[in-house]
Formats: structure tokens, sequence, C-alpha cells
DNA sequence: TGTCCACCGGAACCAAAGGGGT
DNA sequence: ACCCCTTTGGTTCCGGTGGACA
């Protein structure tokens, strides 16, 4: 058994490929942050009113993914803190921690209270957040990351409860630093939730092809072992993220997968079939992740996509929920209403596996017209595997 | 020039699961 | 013991709608 243990230690340990393969995970937060200057200097000098003990401005982030916001904000907050320590930080990424009561049950949990995680009203946890804040007596920073997230599924309520604590807390002082990528987002706020939260704003621009290179080039140096990755396999890396809008995330995820085939295929050197074979790789991934963990009817009205789309090349709404009710039935199982099938299928576009766009086909009514997004085959694997159900009826 | 299709999508509400406080 | 809470994944009801066709 040991053995078996060691021999995979010791890949780890003599890899060809990787000096530090930590260096690309994308929660490491590097030493510095190139290209992000003018942003850490903007946010520190707002930031940096905790000199005085005073409270902050609330701030409003935005920027696409992987343009450094979180990055940022952490790199400014932390070093901040060591420097003045005399202010707290919570970090709350609003797409996990994705409900107001779990929202606050964090911002008392990690200023060092317990609390059950269901059972309470949200009105009695704010009070106890309230107490911990007022014991605290300091100025305190809550950055909700992925902000758009929470309020498109609860609404900006506890935005606005957020903002007006400081009305509640008398010896400690909150500011909040919301982070979101959608930028039409602010808009859809509550007036009184957008002007108290939007006192300061910054604009993360996206890192251009030569930025992203130069990311690379760091963090590269730095994770893999000498002459592994070569100049033009960075610059592929970072053109290719660069197309797709200047994700920085994205680039590191496709340099540091494209290391990890190559350790696997047993080559010294990452070529450019590595990077592609990469790209694929980390889309199929994401696609089985979000598809296996799909709740059951999202799944069948997935399957009845799949089907349908084997004899057309689109298909409406109808015809899937068509499809979707037979299918249920012959499986023995209930069926879902066709609204609730219709979000369905808004959902299953919002993750990017099927594309439906809302047609008007006058005498023939409105509807949506679906087009799967995503290679079938690795949706059909996903969904087989993820549920015993279905492959019985698929094969049998 | 109006009709009318085949849905869209907002709103309010529900019930079971997993839990409280007092 | 009793009545309270939130979350999830729904349901019911219904007004709205762009444009092909008569």
């Amino acid at each position: 058994m040991s053995d078996i243990i060691d021999e995979v230690l010791s890949s780890v340990k003599n890899s060809a490929i990787f000096k530090n393969r930590e260096y690309l995970l994308p929660d490491y937060i590097p030493e510095e942050l190139p290209h992000r200057e003018n942003e850490i200097k903007k946010l520190a000098s707002i930031l940096v009113q905790l000199y005085r003990g005073e409270r902050p401005s609330n701030i409003f982030i935005y920027g696409l993914t992987g343009t450094g916001k979180t990055a940022v904000t952490k790199y400014v907050l932390s070093n901040l803190q060591r420097k003045l320590n005399n202010f707290e930080y919570v970090y709350i990424n609003a797409r996990q921690t994705d409900t107001p009561y779990r929202i606050l049950a964090d911002i008392i949990e990690i200023l060092g209270d317990k609390v059950p995680f269901t059972g309470l009203s949200t009105a009695e946890l704010y009070r106890r957040m309230v107490k911990v804040l007022e014991r605290s007596e300091r100025v305190m920073i809550i950055v909700l990351d992925e902000i758009d997230a929470l309020v498109k599924k609860h609404g900006d309520d506890i935005l606005y409860k957020l903002t007006r604590v400081n009305y509640d807390v008398h010896k400690s002082k909150i500011s909040i630093v919301g982070i979101t990528n959608d930028v039409k987002f602010i808009d859809g706020l509550d007036p009184r939730v957008r002007s108290s939260l939007g006192e300061e704003e910054l604009v993360f621009p996206p890192y251009n092809a030569e930025q992203l290179e130069d990311i690379l080039k760091k963090r590269a140096v730095l994770a893999f072992r000498e002459g592994v990755v070569s100049e033009s396999i960075i610059k592929l890396c970072a053109a290719i993220a660069a197309r797709d809008h200047g994700d920085a995330r994205r680039a590191l995820d496709l340099l540091r997968v494209a290391g990890e085939i190559t350790e696997r295929e047993r080559k010294n050197q990452v070529g450019e079939e590595e990077v592609e074979k990469a790209r694929v790789e980390i889309e199929r991934d994401r696609v089985y992740e979000v598809i296996a963990t799909l709740p059951f009817h999202s799944k069948l009205v997935l399957l009845s996509i799949i089907k349908g789309l084997t004899k057309n090349t689109r298909l409406t709404t109808g015809e899937i929920y068509d499809l979707y009710r037979n299918i249920a039935t012959s499986m023995g199982s209930e069926f879902v209403t066709q609204r609730r099938a219709s979000d369905i299928i808004n959902e299953l576009d919002m993750m990017g596996i099927i594309s439906a766009r809302v047609v008007n086909r006058g005498r023939y009514g409105k509807t949506k017209e679906v087009v799967l997004a995503v290679d079938s085959g690795i949706v059909l694997k996903a969904l087989l595997e993820s549920d015993e159900r279905f492959a019985d009826f698929w094969s049998g």
C-alpha cells in the first residue's frame, strides 16, 4: 500500500515539469500584481482613511472575470491590515455564500461567534451581527465578491440592510466593498443602495495580450522547471485568453493544465498541442461538472434536448416540453409544468450548455429556439454517469 | 390592419427538509 | 412542546408580445 503512496509522492516531488504548481492555482495571490498598479493605488487611497480610524467610503468595483478584482482587493486589504492593524475585514464570495442568511452567518463567524447554520430568522442573525460588531469596536470592511449573483437570486434587501448597519452600530463602523463582473448590474439596484454602495467606484479594464504574457511569464518562472515552457507557448496562452476578454485566470489555468497534460504524457516540454488539449479539457471538465450536479428535472430537460436535436437542428420550448414529458412518463417519473421547464431552459442557457434565443415567428407565435452550445458527447456522458436512471433508460 | 399564435416571464404562493428559541 | 425560521425546487395564474397571415 505505502509503496503506491510513495510512488505517487515521488512523482510529484520529482516532477520534470513543475517546480511548484501552486503558483498557477487561481487562489494564489502573488507578491506583486503587474499591470494593476493604478487600481491598487486607487483602492488603497480610498481605504487609507482607516489610518485615522475612520470609516472609508463604500466602494463598488466592476470588471470582467479574471481582471484581478479579487486579487487586488485581497492584496490591498491584507497589506493594509499588516501595516495598520486597527481594522478587520471579511471576504465573502456571494456566489458560494449565496443566501442572505449565510452571508450574515459568515460575517458573524469571522468575527468569532458561532451561529446555527439554519433555524434562525435573518432578522435574528442581523441582531447578532450588530451585537458582535458592537463588541469589536473597530472598523470592519465587508467584501462581497460576485455580488450580482446574490442580488439576482435574493434581491437587494440584504445590501440595503448592510449599508445601513452604521445606524445601528455605534462603537464600530463598517464599510462595504462590492465586486461584480456585470456592469449593468448596478442599474437594477434600489436607488438608495446604489448611492450608498457606490460612494466610490472603480473599474478594472481587461488585460491585453502583452500584459497577460507578462503575467504568465512571471508565474511560469516560479511554477515550472527551466526550459519546460517556451516563450512562444506563453504567447499562445496569452493570445487565447486575450481573445476571451483578457481573463488572466483562464490564461493561468490554460498554462497549468497544459503543464499537467505534458506531465501525464511524460514529455518534458509543453508544446502547442498540449495547450490545445488543455483548452478542450478545461471546457470539458467545466461542462461535465455543471451537468453532473444539476437537479433531476434539469437533467431530464437536457436529455430531451439532446434527443430532439438528433432529428432537428433547433428546437422550440414546446417541442422540448413534449419530449420531456414523454421521457419522464416512460421513466415513471413526475414532470414539472411548462413554466418551470421554461425556467430550466433559461438556466441551462445561462450556464452556457445550450444557447436559447427568443424568436418571434409571427403567426406561429413567440418561443425560444434552442441549440446545444457544447459537444453532445460530453453532455450525454455526464448525464448517464451521474444518474443511473438515465443509463437504464438510454440503453433500454 | 387587425388577429392571434405559442409561448414569455413576473408575481404570489407552496411544501418538505432541516433546523431553531424559549 | 410549541410555534417559529430559511432554502429549494417547484406550482398557479396571468398579462404581454412581434410579426406572418387573412
